[in-house]
DNA sequence: TCAGGGATTGACCCGTTGGACAATATACAT
DNA sequence: ATGTATATTGTCCAACGGGTCAATCCCTGA
């Protein structure tokens, strides 16, 4: 059904390959020609795919989101009730293999530009809509309206604190302990009034 | 006391200077030029107080983290017990003139450099250490040890997601909201077990 | 007044990098 | 086969930015 043509799929591989170098190199020390060499190709063609360097990484952005949604959607397909689509959420966004250092020094990287780029400022709202949307989605029934918004702000500010955590100090935090942490706030907080 | 030498008094305007530009441009925006021009000087000087661009980084973080912990620290003296000492850490974190989105990005710039950066990373460990220590201290008596720890790491994460938020959705939240948060966060944990 | 040392400047060097482009190769349709 | 579009490469360029340096400036202390 997809039917992807050539272009489409070189193109994902350059994504890949620019999301390998931004992981050891960041935003700044990022260039062209690094991701060509880990594409095995030359500069020309990434500029060819992409156009420029900014669309590059608008587009590294979306594949990495997409990434991380379609782990989360995995989950959630699997849920039943509120409180199993929450673990999925919440296990969704710490699955071991993507709550990784070099992951997490590429999306700080691609955070920090946000501020500066109006298009990576685009993805990065869609990001956080759907993981509230997600997260407030679950949590009616289990509280009123306006705790739900309170509490899915507190559980995805948390979540990005820890993979902040994670990037900053690789050794203080395990995907186990992220999602434990998580879980307990989320208990503490649902058995309050 | 401080009996500040001209040097370092030079040295301070340069730091707030390039702090400034940091704010706008990031870490690969900010070029010795524009510090120089923010500081109304030539990119020689601020060569000659810094020896290096990196190194320049490395004071405008120390100097950015004591601004915080001076806050912090003054509002712990006025504090006596230990849900005082809390709220003065908590409080102290979000002071209005600090938590604002361009001392963020200012911020975010910085800490998506720690990875490739040695000094940057040494800045960082101590802040957060820093940090953990004052939760886990204001904890005990109030709690068992290593639930204290945890705690202290729960905080420690969600404050730096608030400030995360604050940098990439600047209109989604308020000094005395991430207050307010935070504190529901804490006192739920204290009311457990 | 003068000497000396730090402060300050502006010119310069050199490597890097994003991007443009022309030339070539390749694949594909007719 | 042949021509057209696309893929791909290597070259070139202009801008930029970090860092060096020699030349001044300015302040201070004798």
């Amino acid at each position: 059904m997809p039917l992807r043509s050539i272009a489409d799929i070189r193109r994902q591989e350059l994504r890949r390959a620019a999301f390998q170098v931004l992981q050891q190199e960041g935003v700044a020390g990022t260039t062209l020609e690094k991701v060509a060499a880990q594409a095995g190709a030359s500069k020309g063609i990434v500029l060819h795919y992409f156009g420029s360097k900014a669309e590059m990484f608008a587009q590294v952005m979306r594949e990495a989101n997409l990434v991380l949604r379609d782990r989360v959607v995995a989950r959630l397909k699997r849920a039943t009730g509120p409180r199993e689509r929450l673990v999925a959420v919440i296990e969704g966004n710490f699955e071991p293999d993507l709550f990784t250092p070099p992951v997490c020094h590429a999306w700080l990287s691609l955070c920090a530009e946000v501020p500066r780029d109006a298009a990576l400022a685009r993805i990065q709202r869609v990001i956080h809509a759907r993981m509230q949307s997600n997260l407030v989605h679950a949590l009616r029934g289990l509280m009123p309206d306006g705790e739900a918004k309170a509490t899915a702000l507190v559980l995805s500010a948390l979540i990005d604190g820890l993979w902040l955590r994670l990037g900053l100090n690789p050794t203080a935090l395990t995907s186990e302990r992220a999602v434990a942490l998580t879980m307990e706030v989320l208990t503490a907080r649902l058995a309050r009034p």
